[in-house]
Parts: C-alpha cells; sequence; structure tokens
DNA sequence: TCTGGGGTCCTAGGACCC
DNA sequence: TCTGGGGTCCTAGGACCC
C-alpha cells in the first residue's frame, strides 16, 4: 500500500505557523515579484481568488475582505518541508519527496491486520504537532489512487479527518465516479479536453476505455495511469537522481530596454545555474538563453526567441558559463523591444571527474579552485556576497518583495520574539 | 504600472549507418 | 508500373507535474 501525505495550502500554513492569529483568516501567498498567487489559505478560496489570479487585479478583492497578503519566502517554505519530511520518514521505511509539500509512503511487508487508517491519523497528529503544519493522508494500493483517496481525505475533512483509505474495490469504484476526470493525477488540460469530448466525465469512465485508444491517444502513461486506476500497480516509489536540466530564469520587475541591463541578468542566471551544477558535481555541454517581451502587453511589439549553443567544453565555471550566455544572448538580442523575462537553461550534462579532456580547447583548470573557494564564501556569508564582474555590483536590481514575512527558521536576526508578561 | 519558476517523460520524424 | 530492410541517434514539440 502507498500513502500520499500533502500538506494543506502549504505556503498559507507555513505563515500562518508563525502567525497564529491569522488561523481561520484569509491568506494568500505571491508568487516572485508579487505578480500573482500561487497559494490560498481555505477561507481565502471561499472568497472567490482563484489559483494564479494576477495580484493587481485582486487587489480591492484583498482590501475588502482583509484578506492577508504574503510575497514568497522560500527560505521559509523549504525549511518547513524539510521538517515535514523529517517527520513523514519515521513512519515509513520508504518515502519519496515527491514535491515541496507532498510525500509518497510506501508499506511494504505491513501485517495485513496492520491498521493503515490508524496509521494514517498518527502521521498526521505528529506532524501537525512537531511542525504546526496540517496535512491530509491518502492511502490506497497504487500511487494514483492514493492520489485519489487524499482528494477525498482533503474534500470532506469532518467525515474523513483528512485521512482516507482506499482498501476494497466498492471503495474505489466510487471513488472513481466521483472524481471529475481533469481533477485525475496525470490528465492535463489537453487530455481531459479530448476525454470530454469522448464522454468521458470521471476517472471511472476513463478505466472503461479500450486500452488500445488510450495507447494510441495518451501513450504509454495513460496507459500506466488506467492500469493504477484500476488497482495495478505500475509506479513504484522513486529514487532521487541527479537533475537532467537545471534552469534560472525570470520575469524583471519592469521592462528592460537596455542591453546592458539584459546582460546583467543573463550573466547572474548562468553564474546560478553554475552553481546549482556544482551542487551536483555536473558540468554542462550545452547552454541555451531566452529573452521576450510581455506577453500580456497588446499595445506593445512583440519579441521571443532562444538559442541553444553547444559548449566547446564541459564546464561548470561561472566565469565560462557566464562568457557563453553572453555570446548566446548577443545572437538573439534586438534593439527596440522592451524586455520581461529572460533565462538560461544548462543541459547536456557530464559527471564533474570523468577525466576526459578535449584536444583543443578545455575549461580553465584554474576556475576549479576559485569556484570552490567562491562557493565557501558565499555559503559561509550569505548566498551571493561573491559575484562576477558582469554581474549587478551595486545590487540595483531588485525583485519586488512587498510582503516579506521574516526568515523565522533560518535566520539568526529574525527568529520569533516570544514575549511573557 | 503590475500577470511565477522549475522540472520530467514520451513520441514522431529526420539524418545517418550497413 | 515497378525503387529494400533494419537499425540507432538526435531533436523539437507536446503533454504533464508541483
Amino acid at each position: 500500500m502507498f500513502a500520499l501525505v500533502d500538506c494543506n495550502n502549504f505556503y498559507a500554513s507555513c505563515e500562518r505557523v508563525f502567525q497564529p492569529r491569522l488561523r481561520n483568516q484569509p491568506i494568500v501567498v505571491l508568487s516572485n515579484n508579487d505578480g500573482c498567487v500561487i497559494a490560498r489559505s481555505n477561507e481565502a478560496k471561499k472568497l472567490g481568488v482563484p489559483m494564479g489570479a494576477p495580484s493587481f487585479e485582486y487587489k480591492e478583492l484583498f482590501e475588502k475582505n482583509n484578506i492577508h497578503v504574503f510575497s514568497s519566502n522560500y527560505a521559509l517554505y523549504g525549511d518547513m518541508s524539510n521538517r515535514v519530511m523529517q517527520t513523514l520518514s519515521t513512519f515509513a521505511p520508504e518515502i519519496e519527496i515527491y514535491s515541496i509539500d507532498e510525500a509518497f509512503l510506501k508499506f511494504e511487508g505491513f501485517d495485513e491486520h496492520f491498521n493503515l487508517q490508524e496509521h494514517g491519523y498518527k502521521i498526521r497528529y505528529t506532524v501537525t504537532k512537531n511542525t504546526g503544519i496540517p496535512i491530509s493522508v491518502g492511502i490506497a494500493p497504487t500511487k494514483a489512487l492514493a492520489k485519489v483517496a487524499n482528494k477525498i481525505a482533503k474534500k470532506f475533512p469532518e467525515r474523513t479527518g483528512h485521512v482516507y483509505s482506499i482498501d476494497t474495490d466498492e471503495k474505489r469504484i466510487k471513488a472513481l465516479k466521483w472524481l471529475p476526470i481533469e481533477d485525475v493525477w496525470g490528465i492535463g488540460r489537453r487530455h481531459a479536453k479530448r476525454l470530454r469530448a469522448k464522454n468521458v466525465t470521471n476517472a471511472y469512465e476513463f478505466t472503461q476505455l479500450l486500452d488500445g485508444w488510450v495507447r494510441n491517444n495518451m501513450s504509454i502513461v495513460g496507459l500506466r495511469l488506467k492500469r493504477e486506476l484500476e488497482g495495478i500497480p505500475c509506479l513504484d516509489l522513486e529514487t532521487p537522481s541527479d537533475k537532467k536540466i537545471i534552469a534560472t530564469t525570470r520575469s524583471f520587475d519592469k521592462n528592460y530596454t537596455d542591453k546592458v541591463q539584459i546582460q546583467e541578468r543573463v550573466s547572474t542566471f548562468a553564474a546560478s545555474c553554475a552553481a546549482k551544477l556544482r551542487q551536483q558535481k555536473s558540468c554542462a555541454n550545452a547552454i541555451l538563453v531566452f529573452v521576450h517581451t510581455n506577453i500580456h502587453r497588446h499595445d506593445l511589439p512583440q519579441y521571443s526567441r532562444s538559442i541553444t549553443m553547444k559548449l566547446p567544453y564541459p564546464t561548470h565555471s561561472s566565469i565560462e558559463l557566464a562568457k557563453f550566455a553572453k555570446q548566446a544572448l548577443d545572437k538573439i538580442y534586438r534593439e527596440g523591444y522592451a524586455y520581461k523575462k529572460a533565462g538560461v537553461i544548462v543541459m547536456d550534462f557530464t559527471p564533474e571527474d570523468t577525466g576526459q579532456i578535449k584536444l583543443f580547447e578545455n575549461s580553465n583548470p584554474r576556475h576549479r579552485s576559485l569556484m570552490h573557494a567562491m562557493d565557501q564564501i558565499n555559503h559561509a556569508i550569505g548566498t551571493t556576497k561573491l559575484k562576477l564582474a558582469s554581474q549587478d555590483i551595486k545590487r540595483t536590481w531588485k525583485m519586488r518583495q512587498e510582503k516579506l514575512s521574516p526568515h523565522y527558521t533560518t535566520r539568526i536576526s529574525e527568529v520569533i520574539n516570544v514575549k511573557c508578561r
């Protein structure tokens, strides 16, 4: 059996842990640049704030209803996530951290009389006690069904106590008939539309389709999903592996028309990718750089372009990657546009120490110790204190973060104060 | 004025090989 | 009128996830 544990409204719940007065109050958390809503408490959902809502369009609604607004505080959410995962890992021999707020637990070799439902309640109680984060638990014989069970646990908290187990075929069929097709894990917008057109409206009807049709129209992935929903496990826990691509991309706080500004951003993104590469001890053999204008501004001329460059040698040097990124940018940059977003993606990795030397050109060997020193210093005194000269030394670039909460758990100067009377 | 960021997997089709 | 067969590798694009 598998369990899917999902933190309820995770980012909003993290903020609430440190401001308990916000219990039962509506909360939203915004994306980078305070752009759009990426997390909502139940109260905010009830007030009609949709996922992805642009914050400027909803400003009045926020104010009118006293909705508490937060900029995203990833240092906090990441740390809280670690705490939740640590507690979860004490409840099962195997666990897969599926995302910042979700984990699969696998119960293999448990006695058949072992009451998993009770175990689920214990997990929920302990996580909330240890971290302050409320969770929902779905239990079932496959991962896809555990996802379904989790939805039920979340949707009917009074009846389920936030824990639901699909452990009989009757429950499985009832659950699948209840679940709209677009809410099935692995069915996105495209497939949902095609399935609706075929009169498939819920998960149960999906499982009644012919295997051949599913295979032809939704590939092996769709067929696997069908099996999983039928109760036949096809997906096991996945073990963490190195990334295959690494990206750093950002929207700008405003439109940029000056090439120098964009060069600085691209340099910074490349250096950030390089640091992530060094962390997993990989070197990149290719780099992609893209720029585009603001797609929402229909009154302005649009331009969007990307370029992928093969590198002459594998590298994870910030200096070299920033240099290549700049060359790539030169090829795609056009004067006369108001740019809103850019990004750097590195790919085609080889391990740091394959020992393979290229015939004509190689990464500067001296960069290795230089980068090592840079990483050490930045780790000790703050993530980006040491920068390349091509980066924004004067720190003129700022992400909009007007409603940022303190780094309660990761910065000693911002640790919570408790006043005693 | 203001609309996020970072990933994975699969398939079809083209280039190329013998 | 008729123009083989079988394979690998790479890439772009589509679909999905949080």
